[in-house]
DNA sequence: GATAGGGTTTCCAGTGACTGGAAGGTCAAG
DNA sequence: CTTGACCTTCCAGTCACTGGAAACCCTATC
């Protein structure tokens, strides 16, 4: 099938497709005379794997990784455990980082009227402004990250 | 004071800070003759300020329009809710999203032994193994961003 | 005055994971 | 034979920086 039989079977556009054989992702598809990439349903498996390991946040080189681990029949499943904890820790800090800014500025938000007088809890607090920052232990801290 | 000052004093690299200047979200610094830039307070102050919105995650362009809002004395603290609000969203859809994505990969990481065998329900729910990947219900769905 | 060491300047390139678009070749239907 | 959908390559843009090279500036020490 044509690249784009491929993207519709696939849910990963013909765009992405040719992406990810560009950086190795995927081996380069097989070509007709004419130069068209054609695609055999094995090729539609392994880019549904892509595309679900992608979906779980796993990033490309990771994704790498999980391909050669799923071609690999001598694997070890604590290997592949391994990664995902890896990238389980991953989106445990990215959630962390996300929460204490949610909490942050949901707490900026109750003290900001949202009227039309120009006076902002949310503006003096990124001002750094003591003055009216009125609950200065929760100010802005810095993430790591 | 030097870009290496005013960088020291804000924890924002000076290499951003020449970044901010080259984008246009602040204005080109003053030069010393030879050609130095310099910053004095008030600049630091805007670079605080531009380093706590991006700290709550606001983009490059929200933290534009902050901006502006901040250095409008006629601006309604509405429009600057708003922007927070929207932003609020965003972090909200981003959480939703790897606690979605944290769901799935737990429930898998749950069923892998983690062992020297190669059997793993991690690696056979990505390639789709109907056999293999018991819990269908749990299966990896498709998320919409 | 020479030299060493920092700090600063510009510009170019790379990151991650695509996505958009231009210019052109191919294919099937009518 | 033309139309329109599909395909090809290549370049550029996204976002928010970050790294590095080559060159200039500034201060201190010998």
């Amino acid at each position: 099938m044509n690249i784009g039989q491929a993207a519709k079977k696939t849910c990963v556009p013909a765009k992405t497709i040719r992406y990810y054989e560009s950086i190795g992702l995927i081996a380069p598809a097989s070509r007709t005379a004419s130069g068209y990439r054609t695609y055999d349903d094995r090729d539609v498996q392994t880019l549904r794997f892509i595309q679900r390991a992608r979906n779980l946040g796993f990033s490309v080189k990771q994704v790498a990784n999980l391909l050669a681990l799923w071609r690999d029949r001598d694997r070890s499943s604590a290997d592949v455990k391994a990664l995902a904890r890896e990238h389980l820790a991953e989106i445990d800090q990215r959630m962390a980082e996300l929460q204490s800014m949610r909490e942050t500025l949901e707490h900026l938000m109750q003290r900001c009227h949202g009227d039309e007088r120009p006076e902002c809890p949310i503006l003096a607090d990124l001002a750094g402004d003591e003055a009216e920052a009125e609950h200065k232990s929760r100010r802005i801290k810095d993430f790591a990250g």
